[in-house]
DNA sequence: CAATTGGCATACGGACCGTATGTATATAGG
DNA sequence: CCTATATACATACGGTCCGTATGCCAATTG
């Protein structure tokens, strides 16, 4: 029964990872006590501290990791849309579905950057953003994305007005129905970032 | 020297107000002692909990009181652009503007989100995004605006890709040419919302 | 097989928060 | 004018949580 030491190791960091992910994402951060949720994977503060150095850090493995998830989520949508703009178009509203989950609202976009400052300055959590900088820079030289627009920039204004459709729907009362009207209006605004001669009629 | 209590107590509450203000924007909610800022201004905890409940309920106050700045700031704005267009942008510019002082950063879009829930929920602070939702629905009915959009999802939505921008701006190591990228950018996302024949050319 | 390193638990001190209680002052009523 | 009451605020207390220091056990290494 005595498995070799790294392998005990990675499954004290992972029980140590769900379990503060967990936490955070009902509880929230600041609710979630290190001696409750360290206790649940059946360990101490004792463990959390050796590997992670504090509270602050197991959260940015937790972020680290569901970022990871995040981006990957967006790689696989990547296959079937007939043009690059509408590929663009469904990774953003993938972008958007997946920010409907309470764990990930929760800790990527309230306690995330109340804790650990401006996402965009994370060092390990950026895979998502990149994604989508890369597919305005394509755009841009197919010819289809006005050129006067800097691709990072306007990834990052995407990203924080997908914050918000996903909270919208996430807190309506009427999740269906408002998801229809904040993806239309979420649309609308990414059609601006077209030169004129592609806009869709409206 | 005995001043009516109204005034007294008005007094107290303004102090409590004002050193939280200025604790929270800069140490932060979670790090901001209640020990220390109440004794900032010359009082204890007891006072807080008397007038606010408790911490968050301070929180509160704060929010309130700096929406209700950010609101008149914005409609101050309103005089002299020559289209409501021009003026809804100017509006949103000035939004981006005041989201770049740190204290701003701090309190409305990082840790009151945390702490408080999605902003939109909030009873006391929407008089900003009021204003927006009210001018695109004017834009609309002037057929400036798509008329395809809900006026309050695309001024949250815009709300969100300010609140990035500010961020951009803030965190940048040349802020005044970082500035010029992002706003241009955002102008870029808005006129998504135009419909064609009313759009700038690019 | 001995020495050492790393993984994790336990113990302790301190900070902070919420409540319960105490006290003084101002207002209201007789 | 005097008393009673309510309001404003301070103080006291208990509990929770966090960070560090320390200790122990197992596994690796030579």
């Amino acid at each position: 029964m005595h498995r070799p030491r790294k392998e005990m190791v990675a499954e004290t960091r992972a029980k140590l990872i769900a379990a503060a992910r967990h936490a955070f994402g009902t509880a929230g951060y600041a609710e979630a006590s290190m001696d409750d949720f360290t206790a649940a994977a059946g360990l101490t503060r004792g463990a959390l501290y050796h590997h992670f150095g504090d509270k602050k850090g197991l959260l940015e493995a937790v972020i680290a990791e569901i970022d990871g998830e995040m981006a990957a989520r967006v790689n696989e949508v990547a296959s079937k849309a007939p043009t690059r703009w509408q590929h663009f178009v469904d990774e953003c509203t993938t972008y958007i579905e997946m920010a409907l989950e309470p764990e990930i609202q929760r800790i990527m976009f309230r306690d995330g950057p109340a804790v650990l400052g401006d996402p965009a300055q994370w060092s390990n959590a950026n895979a998502c953003v990149g994604s989508t900088t890369d597919h305005l820079r394509a755009l841009q030289e197919e010819g289809v994305v006005v050129s006067s627009v800097d691709p990072e920039t306007a990834a990052r204004l995407i990203n924080g007005a997908s914050s918000q459709a996903a909270q919208r729907i996430a807190n309506s009362k009427d999740p269906e129905a408002t998801s229809k009207k904040v993806v239309a209006a979420f649309k609308q605004l990414l059609e601006g970032l077209l030169k004129r001669t592609d806009r869709q009629p409206n």
